[in-house]
DNA sequence: GTTTAAATTAAACGCCTGTTTTAATCGGCG
DNA sequence: CGCCGATTAAAACAGGCGTTTAATTTAAAC
């Protein structure tokens, strides 16, 4: 059936392989049109801008993604959560069937995100809250109820760590993998990379809160 | 008595406030030659190359930080280990004495190591591991003691997951701190996130190891 | 004060960027 | 077939990039 792709989708397959092991900016469009094996004026063509070619990436994932989570977070809520782990387990599901989109979906998506938040895409940060705000806001509800011990402002410094890790965990994921398999033999997709992060952010977030005097 | 600078410092000055905001490959000579209002050309008679003015910010943050790093890892060895917190502890004057070379040192050279990892430097990484490897090294061996019941592949992966919640938290530090006094009236200087940070990043080092099966 | 090296300057180099223009080609329909 | 809108193609645009050159100015040594 799609044997033969329309030029549109060439120049999206490989814009979003090369976006999310460059960043946006550092990508060009004539190394895109050049790997999609396509006519440069192609990409403003069909999309009207870079800018734009990076938000039709970003939103093919992104329309994938958020109402796989926002579904699985609203189940979690209405059985009742009792554990961080559970939270963050509902992103297990919905970054694997990003494979339906591209093999290597789970990883460039998070890649991309990384690169989005990393460089200075305002606009795509606009786009995302916009659209997917309310996704955000429930998970962060979601994360209350399972750590009711912490206070607010705690929770709220523990999540951006844990946006952080996670984010930067992508970013140099591939370095970082190759490291490992130089050093100790480990491969790591982004399958097992996420598996590795979320014992990790769990306990940190969920860490007894500490009075300020504890320190060195 | 420096009232005064020197074109190679106002180079340096210029240059190590841009990276840390955009990365080097999206940093331009024209920028910072613009900001520290020298003449394009001093970069390249001063440094040589761009490669090397990159090099150069580095190594002057570098070397203020890895050999305190280096002392108070050392003496912990000798006085003996008993927690990740106090590992991590380490890092916190060293960070703080960076402000000798800038009010902002701690952040910009958090944000610096932060895109040296993510963008592709390969020739940064190789230098900073030459000239620091050892203390890399010997951090890596406090933690392994730290926590003798994790693999290293388990341990290699949370440090380099803690490195990115670092980071990341310095980066956007200043961002999430006026959100942050916004929402619930805290405010968060670089000292405040660093010791918001130590238990979280501690809780999720020491973590139990988990199977594989483990999963949702 | 003259000499000499170091430092600064303006201008240009070749290459790459995103975008636009103009022409050629394709595909379905009457 | 001939048409005609949709798509592709090649070329050029203006502007930014790191770097180099050559001329000028600065500043210290004699």
């Amino acid at each position: 059936m799609a044997k033969v792709l329309k030029t549109k989708d060439k120049i999206l397959n490989a814009a979003e392989r090369l976006f999310a092991d460059q960043g946006f900016e550092l990508t060009s469009l004539r190394q895109i049109t050049g790997a999609a094996d396509v006519n440069l004026a192609s990409v403003n063509y069909h999309f009207g801008s870079k800018k734009a070619l990076i938000q039709a990436v970003m939103e093919r994932y992104h329309a994938q993604f958020m109402p796989e989570l926002d579904e699985r977070l609203k189940t979690l809520e209405e059985e009742g959560i009792n554990s961080t782990e559970e939270v963050l387990s509902c992103f297990v599901g919905p970054l694997l069937s990003l494979q339906r989109i591209n093999p290597l979906g789970t990883e460039i998506y998070l890649s991309l995100l990384g690169h989005a938040y990393s460089e200075i895409q305002g606009h795509l940060r606009r786009f995302t809250m916009q659209n997917f705000g309310h996704v955000v806001q429930r998970f962060f509800h979601c994360m209350q109820q399972a750590n009711p011990h912490l206070s607010v402002a705690t929770l709220f410094w523990r999540l951006h760590f844990t946006l952080g890790a996670t984010v930067f965990a992508q970013v140099s994921g591939q370095a970082l993998s190759e490291i490992a398999q130089a050093d100790f033999g480990e491969s790591a997709t982004a399958e097992d990379i996420v598996g590795k992060l979320i014992p990790y952010l769990a306990a940190g977030i969920g860490a007894a809160e500490v009075s300020a005097s504890a320190r060195l």
